[in-house]
Formats: structure tokens, sequence, C-alpha cells
DNA sequence: AATCTTCGCTTATCACTGATAAGGAAAGCT
DNA sequence: AGCTTTCCTTATCAGTGATAAGCGAAGATT
């Protein structure tokens, strides 16, 4: 009742994707700062100065919200990937900076990485994933196998090498990168030592047929 | 009010450890069917047959139920590791079989596996792993550590080496568990074949300099 | 035997979560 | 002026993890 004051007061702008985009951003800062489980709704809200159910006009849901965020994580890794070109390098020095760049990814922004590819949503069944994150986490594979592909096409023989190639790689690289996030506390080794050796170990495998100088 | 029925059907056994044991094993099946984050603690209490407050008789907390298990699961991996013996073996072979290993207990018991690797808290920073997991995280990693440097130690020549492999091995393997168990809808190739070529990719990188046969 | 203590449990309740219902103010259009 | 739509509000819901207070029976103490 009493529905006078705090009307005068109102932000007037955000008139619509304005302030769909105002929340993003605030989710994203707030779930940076304290971590995607521990940001609540109204967190979310305060931050942008509207009232909690204000939110379910711009997104059905939390997770809504959540896999907005995943599919610009997903965007901006695309991004990073395409954006390397491969003149004149070795098959092998562009496989290492293809692989830097999606460590370096996962080290510069750790919650999109992990709203891309470690999120499971709050209350509901692991394996019911949602096709909107499923979606846009196919079509970054497909990048990601493609530009794989063309960097290293001379070190490829075999039908459908690249797509297994693309899989082994990319679960290699998320488990370095994930276990990083996930197990801070865990006494790793210097990170570019273990950069370097695991990337020259999946280079030795993968290239040593054709004779490119081994490095150990 | 009118306390009077429900005391006299309550279960007489479960005097202390017992109970404790019971809600443990409830909470493992709970969590094995709906997924750890679907899982209430009213859902555990009802499945024991007890009212949901008196969990925190024997847990001080929702957590401290998962570290608990957590710390089982870890167990369970350190058992199965320790249970392979090399025996005329070559450091390639005990190598895959050891990895496999790793691999099996991942697909086999999957919510012990992402309760020991890939939990996070349901409302704090995700930074603050719970200490009890990580020294869990620890005993097993050397465990890891231990088990494999004696497996290729013919293999191993640097100072540091079986740390740094350890590490970088883990990691991979991690990588291909957690992503196959997190992202089940994804068009994965041929689980076999995946694994094939992805520990044969480590193997070749690995063994490599000793001279041992490549394989493609 | 009567009393005290402790244990394992209960009901009642808390603050908080994500989500919905119902409605109000203001802008734009007819 | 009236109607519709948009964006927001307050009030409220069921469900969550957690705590407080207390009850009853078993075991120990006197």
């Amino acid at each position: 009742m009493i529905p006078v004051e705090g009307r005068s007061t109102r932000k007037p702008r955000g008139r619509g994707p304005e302030r769909r985009e105002e929340i993003l951003n605030a989710a994203l800062r707030l779930f940076s700062q304290s971590g995607v489980m521990a940001v609540s709704t109204r967190d979310i809200a305060g931050a942008v100065g509207i009232s909690q159910p204000a939110l379910y006009a711009h997104f059905r849901n939390r997770d809504d919200l959540l896999t907005e965020l995943s599919e610009r994580a997903f965007g901006e890794l695309e991004r990073r990937m395409s954006a390397l070109s491969a003149d004149a390098m070795t098959d092998r020095a562009a496989f290492l900076r293809f692989c830097r760049i999606y460590i370096d990814f996962g080290l510069e922004q750790p919650d999109a990485y992990r709203m891309a590819f470690m999120l499971e949503k709050r209350r509901s069944r692991f394996e019911t994933l949602d096709p909107r994150i499923l979606a846009a986490g196919l079509k970054t594979f497909q990048c990601f196998e493609e530009r794989l592909a063309r960097l290293v096409s001379r070190s490829l023989t075999r039908p459908g090498e690249a797509r297994l190639l693309a899989q082994t790689l990319w679960a290699g690289l998320h488990g370095l990168v994930s276990l990083w996030l996930a197990r801070r506390e865990f006494p790793w080794a210097d990170r570019e030592t273990l950069i370097t050796r695991y990337l020259d170990m999946l280079a030795d495998g993968l290239f040593q047929p054709e004779g490119v100088t081994p490095r150990r």
C-alpha cells in the first residue's frame, strides 16, 4: 500500500533492450566478484537499481540469464580463435599458439569460462543441459575444429582425423583450465612450465609421424 | 503440539554411527538418482526416515555431508589405482592401463567423481575450497604421482619430471572425464576411439624420446 | 527405586532463495 | 478522452539450509 514514493526517484532510462543489457553487465560483474552460485536475483536487481521481480520482464528465469551470459562467453572464445592467422608458421607453432588462445581465455575470463563449460543448473538434474547452451557450444566447437584443421592440415592424414583431434585437444585443454579454476589451492607446479610441458607433450604426440623435430 | 504419535513407529536402530552411515548411503543414492544440486536436506532426511533437523546431529551442515562423500570418492580412486600391478608390462602398456583406471572410475561412478573434482559449494565464493577436500585431493594426487612414477620410471629423466607429468596427465584425463559428465548431449565421437586416440597421443608424446615404437 | 544426564530426535521457526500474482504509473496511439 | 502496451512496483508463495527449544527414553548415579 501507499505506493507514492520511490517512483520519481527511479531511473528514467533503460526503455527495454538497454535495461536488459544493463542487467547482463551487472550480473556478470557480480558473478566475477562473488561467484555464480553466491549471487542471488535480488543482488542483481539491487545492483541495477530495480526490484527483483522486474528481472523477470527481461529473462524468463535465473537460468535464462546465465544462458545468455554463456552464449556471450562462447562468442568471445570464437572471436579470439578466429583472430589467429597462422601465416608463416610451422604447424607446430600454429598449434601451440592456438592452444594458448584457449588457455588464456579461460585464465583471463574465469567466470565466462565457467559459464560456458562448467556450469550446472542449480536445482535441476544435471543431464538436462539447456539446449541453447548446447547449440552455442556446438557452434563454438565447430569453429574450434575448423580453425584447428586449417592450422595443422598438413599433419592430418586419415578421414575424421580433424574431429577426433579437435575433441581430444579440447578435452585436454579443458582439463588444464577447469582444474586450475576449480582447485586454485592445489600446489600446482609453475604455471608456465606446466603449460609448456603439456602442450609439448600433445604436440610431440601429434606431430611425431611427420618428422617434425622432437623437443626433448 | 500433541506430540503423541510418531514416536513408537520410529526405527529403534541406528544409535549413532550406524545412523550416520545410513544417512551417507541414502544421500549418495539420491545424488546419483537426481544430481547433487537437486537433492535437499529434507529429501535426504525423508529417505532415511528422520526429520530434516536430525541430520545436523550427525553433520555440521550440508557441505559437511558432501565433503564426507568426497573423501570416500577419493579413497575409492586411490584403492583402484593402488590395485594395479605393472608386472611384465612395457612402460607404455602400464601407462595406458593406469590412465584407463582413472577414466573408468569417472565413468562408472560419475557422482563420486563429481563429488571429488567438480563440486563447488552452493552459496559460497568458489575460491574457498573445503580444506578437508583439499587434503583428500592432495593425498590422492600423491598416490597418483607415486604410482605413475613407478610405472614409467624408465621414461623419466629430469628431476621434477614425475610431478610435472602427473599434473599434466591428471589434467588431461580430468578434461576428458569431466566434459563427458558435464556435457552428455554433445555429439562425442565414439568413446572407445576417443579414449584410445587420446591416450595414444599422450603416450606418443611421453615415450617418444626413448625409442618406443610409434603407433601411427 | 528415584533422580540426573545424555542422546537422538521432534516441532516450530528463522532468513533467504527463485518465482508468480495483481496492479499501478506513464507513454504512445487511435 | 479513452485504450493499449510497457515497465515497473508491492505482496506473497513454496522451498531451501539452518537454528532454537524441548521431549522422551535409555543409561548412569545416588
